[in-house]
DNA sequence: ACAGGTAGGATTGTCGAACAAGTAGACCGG
DNA sequence: CCGGTCTACTTGTTCGACAATCCTACCTGT
């Protein structure tokens, strides 16, 4: 029996923490963080607040400019589309390759397993295992960094879904339809039907997030600003 | 004219710094970097050190667990591969949808122009502009994420090529003709035969540079953790 | 000689306080 | 209405300190 223990220091601990209140909606999109508030929340020292928010920016949690207090991303469509757009790359990819071996994931199979079942107890929180599902793929290949990638891309469509409460989701029986489908084109080794399947499969859930999110603008919107040094004209 | 300036605060400056030097070889793989070690050196306090470091870290150019020194990374064959690897699914689907539009970067065009413009010159020195065509291809697409993405793998592969001093390299005249035969069929519109074309330059490389970094282990490899809790035995 | 425990030094994790520098909003005058 | 100054707030960086942890070398008992 081999035990699993995790040594975690006090930022993790808060940007854990902070994690899930920006999941849950605790921390809205938008909403200022400044670090002697984070400092006093959790009764810590600045420094330590401060490391954790860098280590959030770094994440994509939180956005920050030089000597402005960091705010919880705010998604836009733009950027639901190159999520999306991006996670369909990779992915459309790995199924290719998937379907050369003719290697249908186990994991991939009992995930979709899952949300049928949850469909038929009427439920509708199938967003947990719809990741599973599309992440069992990817991790079937073994390859840690695809696998790195695709879990921070899964955070930020996570991070979406948060940003919208009352959301209409595709039906869970045409999620269940085409994920299905596609393992069986993998299993065809039909690489091209796969892809395109996915790629379909994909772009409805990325159209309907997009246009939920475009809807109501706030009073200042803080789109993650490109990285590289802004130009000033 | 609009003109770029940077604001750059210290913590910047001493990552870019010390990323150079990983990458200029004067730091070597497997090197320790103690935080009071980056203070003095850069004449700066211990938690600027601190943070510069541990930003490193987030980028994989150190390593370094609990409690324990940083360290460079020290890159392994099973490394080379899997950056390859993750390098390669991303890069030819992007070829593919490239050929779908028969779009051909102008930007890639030139880098490969560069390329058997320096040949002629019987310089040796293009793992820049050959960087360069193939990140002109991913940027192409316009998709922010995914050039970032690509990005972090391009400087992966910077630090595989660091890592090695007397490398054996595949020839540019080669280069230059693979890549001009993925434009090809790029313009022809043949997803296929490009991303087949892309995954046998890609192979080649990989296997070239992995078989390089198998050669001399050093006495203690520090290799690059998963970043999942270690199991305790 | 060897296994095991122990002491010490080195290094990191976290804290507290302080000051400079930059930002944002209010207030005021033309 | 526009532009400038002032002030409160926030971040960037430094210094100093202490506890917890790691590594190593030494020491001890068998």
């Amino acid at each position: 029996m081999v035990r699993n223990i995790v040594v975690t220091s006090v930022i993790d601990a808060v940007v854990e923490d902070l994690k899930g209140q920006v999941l849950a909606r605790e921390l809205k999109p938008s909403q200022a963080l400044t670090e002697a508030e984070v400092a006093a929340r959790y009764d810590i020292a600045r420094a330590t607040a401060k490391a954790a928010i860098e280590r959030l920016v770094g994440d994509k949690v939180l956005v920050r400019n030089n000597h402005k207090t960091a705010r919880v991303v705010k998604l836009g469509p733009a950027d639901v589309r190159d999520i999306y757009r991006t996670r369909t790359y990779l992915e459309s990819e790995v199924l290719r390759r998937l379907a050369s071996r003719r290697e249908v994931p186990l994991d991939a199979r009992l995930a979709n397993a899952e949300i049928e079942a949850l469909w038929h107890q009427g439920s509708f929180e199938i967003v947990e295992p719809d990741m599973r599902f599309h992440t069992a793929l990817i991790d079937s290949l073994g390859s840690a960094r695809t696998s790195n990638v695709y879990g921070s891309l899964a955070f930020e469509v996570k991070l979406c879904m948060a940003q919208l409460q009352g959301s209409q989701r595709l039906s869970p029986e045409v999620i269940v339809a085409e994920h299905a489908l596609i393992l069986t084109h993998i299993e065809a080794g039909d690489a091209d039907a796969a892809a395109a399947l996915l790629d379909e499969h994909l772009s409805r859930a990325r159209e309907l997030l997009a246009g939920q999110l475009g809807g109501e603008s706030g009073p200042e919107a803080f789109r993650p600003s490109s990285a590289l040094p802004q130009p000033i004209s």
